[in-house]
DNA sequence: GTGCTTTGTCCAGATATTAGACACGTTTGT
DNA sequence: ACAAACGTGTCTAATATCTGGACAAAGCAC
């Protein structure tokens, strides 16, 4: 089974064909691009499943900025299309900082091919969930409920709703596990 | 202004002692554990606003299994309490599979005091926020009706609801702007 | 073009939400 | 200790929302 069409963004060339070698099995298309100028144009029009960036482009700046301000604006114009970022400086305070941005993933060259590909496929996977509306409120009903104490007037206060729908809902739904946030 | 209880896990006492004293001006309380065995009961007992683990016990192991062990089991326990990681080792990968398991931020040691003072900040901010049910609704229904294309039918299957519920409720909220997920 | 899907629109019955009210138990402040 | 303030569980009646079902018209596939 393939996963669809990948989309690779990284200034070097070499990387680019390698990539396009390595993962040219596991997806049905792979597309790249070696300047992400025109990516957002790309995307629109290609709709990849995945994007793998890389975080430095104009040589000799390597601080990452440039990646992180093209994920930024990737995630904001698509959010749905999981972004995996790639970089050869292991920074920490980057890859938090690129996850707190919506990034899906971070790995580090040099890559470890298999785990790149359960990386992206992870990514997908995730990113092809859809909750259920119903489930999405118990969830979250559940979780301010618990934040207040289970204080219900306080709860729905904070959620918006009447004192009595949240009694209601409560009811309803009396034990809805938390989904779990594990990789 | 001070940011209510902060607990602190390190098995070093020399850390606990200089957290305590970086950081006894910003919180009204300070609490801390040279172990997380007690973990469990004394957030249960005291419901600290944030938590800051330590990665790294029993020496010698410092894969961080262990503190990723713990937190996964507070994060499950109390999922609306925001854990900080803290750790010697700089390890991308573990920062990454740290955030991904609910970890609220991730440092590095030696940490910059001002630096770890904003983390927990935002950490407890970021908890502290609790949106409204029809606002996450909305937002949801709009990103789902986006990864359909717009193809109502199928959205609303997805989502659980009507046809015609997702239709009103589309066209009662029109311009929804996403949150965004900047740090 | 012919079929299949989707859309926009309507209906009427079922369900949910709402504000308001009430008695009762629990905190809180003094 | 006492009163005031607050939260709960319960009820009602008006309003709103959701639902399956139906229909013609528009869009897409082959």
């Amino acid at each position: 089974m393939k996963y669809g069409t990948l989309l690779v963004i990284d200034d070097n060339p070499a990387i680019l064909t390698a990539v396009k070698i390595c993962l040219g099995g596991t997806f049905e298309r792979v597309l790249t691009l070696s300047s992400p100028d025109k990516a957002l144009a790309t995307i629109a029009q290609e709709h990849p499943s995945v994007i793998l960036l890389d975080m430095n482009f104009s040589l000799g700046v390597n601080s990452g900025q440039e990646g992180m301000m093209w994920l930024s604006a990737i995630h904001r114009r698509f959010p749905d299309i999981p972004i995996v970022l790639i970089t050869a400086y292991a920074d920490v305070k980057l890859a938090v900082r690129a996850l707190k941005n919506g990034a899906a993933d971070f790995v580090t060259k040099p890559w470890d091919n298999d785990e790149l590909i359960r990386v992206l496929k992870d990514a997908i996977d995730k990113a092809g969930e859809v909750i259920p509306l119903e489930q999405l409120e118990s969830e979250h009903v559940r979780k301010v409920l618990n934040k207040c104490d289970g204080n219900m007037k306080r709860a729905a206060d904070l959620l918006g709703i009447s004192r009595q729908t949240l009694y209601n809902k409560v009811k309803a739904s009396p034990l809805t596990p938390l989904r779990g946030e594990g990789e």
